[in-house]
DNA sequence: GTCTATAGAAGGATAGAC
DNA sequence: GTCTATCCTTCTATAGAC
């Protein structure tokens, strides 16, 4: 009798491996960490994926689909603001009306960075794992970085605010994802006064 | 008969760790790459240093000396500038005197950052590459990233400003170091709006 | 799952040059 | 006696084979 194929087990790779990489780096973390933390056998994680630049490259894709998920829900909810505040008789709502947006934009990252497992920005850190790195990895860490800086210019642009706006915005969330100790708050209000 | 030694040995072991440490980054780097660049034999740098930590601390105090030197420069020449103001009848200077000195803080990192070498704050990466160390390079960074926190703090407490001040240029020098597209005089720009 | 091939790193030891 | 150069041990990692 064939054994039944287990379908939870590539994402239970991708779980031990997303948990290990990101709490401890990626270089840190051998293969063998992530079979024993996913409690499978070697062949099962190389069926899944080629080899650890696979793996690296699939828990970064995996950090972005639910950072991208978050960013579009705090996006949404402050639409929905909006919405409700324009059926209240504000009228078309015009210039200004992405102001609050960049505000939401940076808070969520302030939520983010505020968690007690927050470890530092997952492409970020790759970057400075493998300086000069050209491999899967580290381009889909590019295209993070690339989406979000072009994501804050569209804001600002929708905004109608010059292009120094989205300069600081994104000045503010770099140094959010540092995290060196100043109060994620401070960089809200910072925004917020910025556009508002 | 008795060899001389080699007085420049250290220092040559260090100017090529440094050099590979900061492009590369320290995990990449083994002590054979730098024994290789150095030109010398094994011994030597064992005799120097312990071990591979024993150089990765002595590359951040090397960094950090001369960091420190060049923030005391900016911070000098600009008291000297100040100086012959209070001397052209400007008084006392008294509140506002750290004013610019605090710009001319943020725009000695936005220097540091905009050199075509510049590869990141090498305190930051370390702590990156290596999160959650305890070692000897572990504690240097640590001691630079709160020492210069600290001056900020003194320079706006000096100033008489609000504390959310200092919080906000530790914000600018954070993103600088980031230094994921940005140009560095954005953050200048708006640390002068901001104290000035 | 275990076993193995291959490679690389840290660090100690030794041989030989000057 | 200090230098370079090489060898050696131990450890760890990737990856493939069974």
């Amino acid at each position: 009798m064939a054994r039944a194929e287990d379908p939870a087990g590539r994402e239970r790779i991708l779980r031990a491996a997303t948990e290990l990489f990101y709490v401890n780096g990626v270089r840190a973390v051998g293969t063998a960490d992530v079979i024993a933390a996913a409690g499978c056998g070697k062949n099962m994680l190389y069926r899944h994926f080629p080899g650890k630049a696979a793996l690296a490259a699939a828990y970064l894709r995996g950090v972005r689909a639910e950072r991208d998920k978050a960013t579009a829900t705090a996006l949404a909810a402050h639409r929905a603001v909006g919405s409700a505040a324009v059926n209240a008789g504000a009228g078309a709502g015009g210039a200004g009306a992405g102001a609050g947006e960049l505000v939401a934009l940076v808070g969520e990252v302030a939520a983010w960075v505020s968690r007690a497992d927050f470890r530092g920005c997952a492409f970020r850190n790759y970057l400075t794992e493998f300086p000069g790195a050209d491999d899967e990895p580290a381009h889909v860490a590019q295209a993070y970085l690339r989406d979000t800086r072009r994501q804050v210019d569209d804001l600002v642009a929708g905004l109608g605010a010059p292009a120094v706006t989205a300069d600081r915005i994104w000045l503010l969330i770099d140094a959010l994802y540092a995290g060196t100790g100043t109060p994620p708050r401070v960089a809200v209000d910072w925004a917020s006064e910025l556009v508002g």
